[in-house]
DNA sequence: CAGTGTGAAGTTGTTCACAGCA
DNA sequence: TGCTGTGAACAACTTCACACTG
């Protein structure tokens, strides 16, 4: 049903999923100014296989020494880069509720690329105001702010019911990537990218392992 | 490395992200009144294919009609059983800052079967106060609450530099089951469940999809 | 030896093909 | 014909095995 014709799938999406948590452990033991760290060490904090390490990890340009490991600074460096962390992305956060702050003051997001230049709201109450320095606007504003900011992603943060219907709007505005947090699923042109991040996933897993437990 | 000599595994985990996802659609579906629906329809909406709808649902315990497909209702009540969603179970929220507060306001959790008791923190601007109902207590008065409330879930929402050493506490107060959203991994005994939920696995998928488009 | 790096084997998850049904 | 349900074929991911290196 979904033909992906092109041959673009080089890396394991599960690779990508684990290198965050690898660069996460690095930057700790470069602020504990370790110099070398090898797969093994990795493998074991992360409770995963080494070689997958190794393997994951041959997907970048990294290059270890043998009996010692990588350097702490490079992999620090190339995992950044690799992951784009390195590039300021721009990002429209739709739904200033409690999650849509919460992103708003994740200083994480920032220091990982992604910088949220503006939110919108359809209440009245937030509308106007600063959350973490980023104002919040109307969502009719939305338009004229677009085009002036030439952002390529939007943040959406909204209750599920109107998923669909800010989804259309940010792609009528020129979006070209969505980072959906609702539970819904948004119909998009092809085009269009969309990551679905639904704690609730997460919420069924962990119930799933807590309940088959003897 | 990591041996799991169980059979438990029943059910792939991959089946298991996606089901809260066909629950939210059949939600929905029985708010409009729709009496049943096929996984044809459940994966067009999905944008997946239709018979990893029907291989996904043929781990619980519904059956669908021949030519009509599942019944709506029997699919929401089947689903949220299957998922563990109708029974109630208790949590405690460490890290009371904007995650943490997010998830306090998140009624969704509630409605999917877990309740946040408690929270605590360190910040004596938070401690004392009350988060959509759940009041903020000092880290320290944990153990106490701990003894007379019998959770078994900490949902961990600290600074990642903080993780392992609340993760210990909680492990120490009797926890079984960490629901970890720092970027850190932490070390837990055998008997612990731990799921880890972070954003920067999303954002690294995102911007990977975002730089291979051509 | 303790580590990297990689092709091969094994496991898990997805898609295909088709039987059965109304 | 359009759908469920399932065993078989296929693809993706992980783990093993081993060559290589200081």
């Amino acid at each position: 049903m979904t033909k992906n014709e092109k041959i673009k799938k080089l890396v394991p999406e599960p690779s990508i999923r684990r290198m965050p948590a690898y660069l996460a452990y690095a930057e700790g033991l470069l602020r504990k100014k370790q110099m070398y760290v090898s797969s093994t060490q990795i493998a074991s904090y992360m409770s995963i296989d080494s070689t997958q390490v190794t393997k994951d990890l041959s997907y970048t340009s990294i290059v270890g020494k043998t009996r010692v490991g990588y350097e702490v600074s490079a992999l620090v460096k190339v995992l950044s880069e690799f992951l784009g962390f390195t590039v300021m992305d721009d990002a429209f956060l739709v739904g200033a509720g409690s999650l849509g702050s919460a992103l708003l003051h994740d200083s994480g997001l920032n220091n990982f690329g992604l910088k949220i230049v503006a939110a919108f709201d359809v209440n009245h109450k937030t509308i106007g105001k600063k959350i973490n320095d980023v104002e919040v606007f109307h969502i009719d504003q939305f338009r004229d702010l677009a085009q002036d900011m030439n952002v390529q992603m939007g943040i959406l943060t909204v209750p599920a019911e109107n998923s669909q219907t800010v989804a259309d709007l940010m792609v009528a505005w020129g979006i070209k990537a969505i980072w959906n947090f609702t539970p819904a699923r948004i119909k998009v042109p092809d085009d269009i990218i969309v990551q679905n991040t639904t704690l609730y996933s997460n919420l069924a897993l962990l119930f799933n392992k807590l309940h088959n437990e003897e």
